[in-house]
DNA sequence: AAATTAGTTGAACGATCGTATAACAAGCAT
DNA sequence: ATGCTTGTTATACGATCGTTCAACTAATTT
């Protein structure tokens, strides 16, 4: 008598939606929000159609709940760490090689492309950048208390975050790449020109 | 007698086809990707749904033309204008109220998330971007030999184009906004922090 | 004024979109 | 084993997608 075949894996619901979540950026980072479709993100969960709609309220809920994942790391509670050493954690971990690829990249692309039109996701990314930013903010202010620098915190934290989402543009867009360690080298000297220096040095060819 | 009622105005292909090129941006402004549909853009332009594709092969080749207008200014001739002033011209162009502005950067995001995705218009923008980088690099050369500085006028191109882009990003997404003076400042410290100056002082209080 | 040219319309096509829902089944408790 | 819970499937729906094309007409030429 031949066993009864099993026709699908029944799953948690947390761990259903994680899945979901991972497919959905995978779908980003392949095609934009032009490929983040229910049937093509669903494809590549494996799952069939509906089940998106049984986990997200609607494919808006499940974009909002993808950057909410991708931008976790922007908010992790850093309070234990020194200033200076919350600085390099953010630029280390901007360029960390497990998020610093092109399909990642494209998949912030697409994001960021949508947050102007979605009200939920914009909510979000507003409230993720303010925390992202103030953490700048205060640990360069308290870096410049302790190492008494006449320093525009505010200014600083503008252009290093620019500088970093500017160099991931470049290496997502543009085929001829630079290294790694040459982008975290170019954040690291804007800190240098404001009189913030950091113990190891930062250079490209080391 | 009644008068005869005129249905539509014809108009010659090339101006037609500017206003579907402005129809397009238009609509990238408003909804980003999701908004350049065929319906959305007609209706934009005040114009019949079929006639994009008899000026355009394909709704991919009008984002093509969409990308070749917007990036014109990259690409001008600048051979009669000195070193320094092709820099300052690209910074303060850059920064121009009539392009810097919300609507505009969603077009821009919105196309630089299909780069990656159609080839034409991938092969359009890598075209761009080298004629801008090529040029960036080579003024930055030119003032390099004149003043003697000892400069790596690649990397500085890219600080320069990644601080740009990174301040537009800024600019576009996040609700609390900054100057056009002060974006173009950051632009002009990176500059300075290598040595090379400009004739009038740029600060954001000016 | 008639003929020609060429820009424009609007309907139709098949495909795919996001969502809702009824039927089904996997795994657990009993 | 049997029933129950709930994760999952598959279908159906109306709307909208990009494209095609025959008919139409504004503007120009003859």
């Amino acid at each position: 008598m031949p066993e009864k075949e099993i026709a699908y894996q029944r799953k948690t619901a947390e761990k259903r939606r994680a899945e979901l979540i991972a497919a959905g950026i995978a779908c980003l980072g392949k095609g934009g929000m032009t490929a983040f479709t229910i049937d093509q993100i669903c494809r590549q969960a494996g799952v069939s159609r509906g089940l998106i709609n049984h986990h997200f309220k609607s494919k808006e809920e499940l974009l909002v709940a993808i950057y909410a994942q991708m931008t976790d790391y922007l908010v992790r509670d850093r309070s234990a760490v020194a200033p200076r050493q919350q600085i390099s954690g953010f630029i280390d971990s901007s360029f960390d090689a497990d998020s610093f690829n092109k399909s990642n990249l494209r998949a912030w692309l697409a994001i960021w492309g949508q947050v102007a039109t979605q009200r939920e996701l914009n909510s979000l990314h507003q409230n993720r950048y303010r925390q992202y930013r103030q953490q700048l903010v205060s640990a360069l202010s308290a870096i410049a208390t302790d190492d008494q620098l006449d320093i525009d915190a505010g200014s600083i934290a503008r252009q290093l975050i620019a500088l970093i989402d500017g160099l991931w543009l470049q290496y997502c867009l543009h085929s001829d790449g630079f290294s790694l360690a040459e982008a975290k080298s170019d954040c690291y000297r804007l800190l240098q020109g404001v009189g913030i220096t950091f113990e190891t040095t930062h250079s490209p060819r080391e």
